[in-house]
DNA sequence: CTGGTTTATCCACATGCCT
DNA sequence: AGGCATGTGGATAAACCAG
């Protein structure tokens, strides 16, 4: 048998059949070889494990472990976050140094995994990657539309207006499952209820079915980028502890992006900018909206920065 | 340069919110 | 009951700024 890619990344948003499809791998290579060693966990279980070992003094004993498994499944990579975070992309790396095989599947791909570090990030990038796409809006029209079919042979009175079916279509983004639920559901709540199916009904039928808008995500690393050509000064002084003002303002500002534009929290802002405290960048934002308020050619400034990071 | 002021930073801790 | 996020208050030392 050959190692031909190593490691391997899936990535697909969630719903889509990730951890299916890792748990296949698992079983097909456990069928083919009943000998090899074979472990699936998801990160935070592995982040679990290598925790206590580290408590434990047993870390080395852990490590010996992981190089006696001949295919490792590490699953949902993306609830990875935190201080620990860094340790663990050490031991990912050593992993993937050993030659064995690895398979991680995340939401997203590589190099938007922020809490790894950059190395372990290109090691990442570097083997297979493997991006399972959403199903496009046609193919989902058509499994709708399928599916209304068959709920229409089976309850005779039931009829999907056009208008519903792309409704869903155009709604319920995620896997296929998803979209029968939704045909199926609307089918119970007509024949409950005799309320005719439409567009209305189907938007409170289907309410929790439906991912709200993903807010375009902006990473912390196009902020930096973004933030030090626009004030001129390298990257690395922003993450550095120098405290001029010149180099503090534009500081200050990137981490009040990081903080309105993102999702992350104060301390894994502070985190990714030179590994400050979660306080620091609490007074970075107030500061900056302080500024903001009583400078209005700042303001404009930093609306200026926000469009361009969100386009 | 010097002495005083401002403030970016870190720390210890509190509180609330989820499990 | 414990982790995680947001906040408060205080201390300190790095910049700043007259004189």
């Amino acid at each position: 048998k050959t190692v031909a890619f190593n490691p391997v990344y899936i990535h697909s948003s969630v719903g889509l059949g990730k951890s299916h499809l890792l748990n296949s791998i698992a079983w097909a290579a456990g069928a083919s070889d009943p000998s090899l060693k074979i472990i699936y966990l998801t990160a935070d279980h592995f982040m679990y494990h290598f925790i206590t070992a580290v408590q434990r003094q047993s870390a080395l004993a852990f490590k010996e472990w992981l190089r006696g498994i001949d295919l490792l499944l590490i699953d949902d990579l993306q609830f990875l976050q935190g201080k620990s975070a860094t340790e663990f992309g050490h031991t990912l790396s050593v992993l993937i140094t050993g030659a064995k095989q690895i398979v991680v599947a995340g939401d997203a791909p590589p190099r938007d995994l922020e809490m790894l570090d950059e190395r372990v990030r290109s090691r990442l990038s570097g083997g297979l990657v493997v991006p399972i796409t959403r199903f496009d809006l046609e193919l989902r029209r058509a499994i709708v539309n399928r599916r209304t079919e068959i709920a229409a042979t089976r309850f005779p009175g039931v009829s999907f207006p056009t208008a519903v079916i792309d409704y869903i279509a155009y709604s319920v983004t995620s896997h296929g499952r998803d979209l029968d639920g939704a045909v199926n559901r609307l089918v119970a709540a007509n024949q409950l209820t005799n309320e005719a199916i439409t567009v209305p009904l189907a938007e409170k039928t289907l309410a929790d079915l439906i991912r709200k808008r993903e807010t375009p995500r902006v990473r912390i690393d196009d902020i930096l980028k973004i933030v030090s050509r626009h004030f001129k000064i390298p990257r690395t002084d922003i993450l550095s502890s120098r405290r001029s003002r010149d180099v503090v303002r534009p500081r200050q500002i990137a981490m009040y992006l990081a903080k309105s534009l993102t999702s992350r929290s104060l301390p894994e802002i502070g985190r990714q900018f030179g590994g400050r405290d979660h306080t620091t960048v609490l007074h970075s934002v107030r500061k900056v909206e302080q500024l903001m308020r009583d400078d209005g050619e700042l303001c404009q400034e930093i609306e200026l920065l926000k469009r361009m990071l969100s386009d």
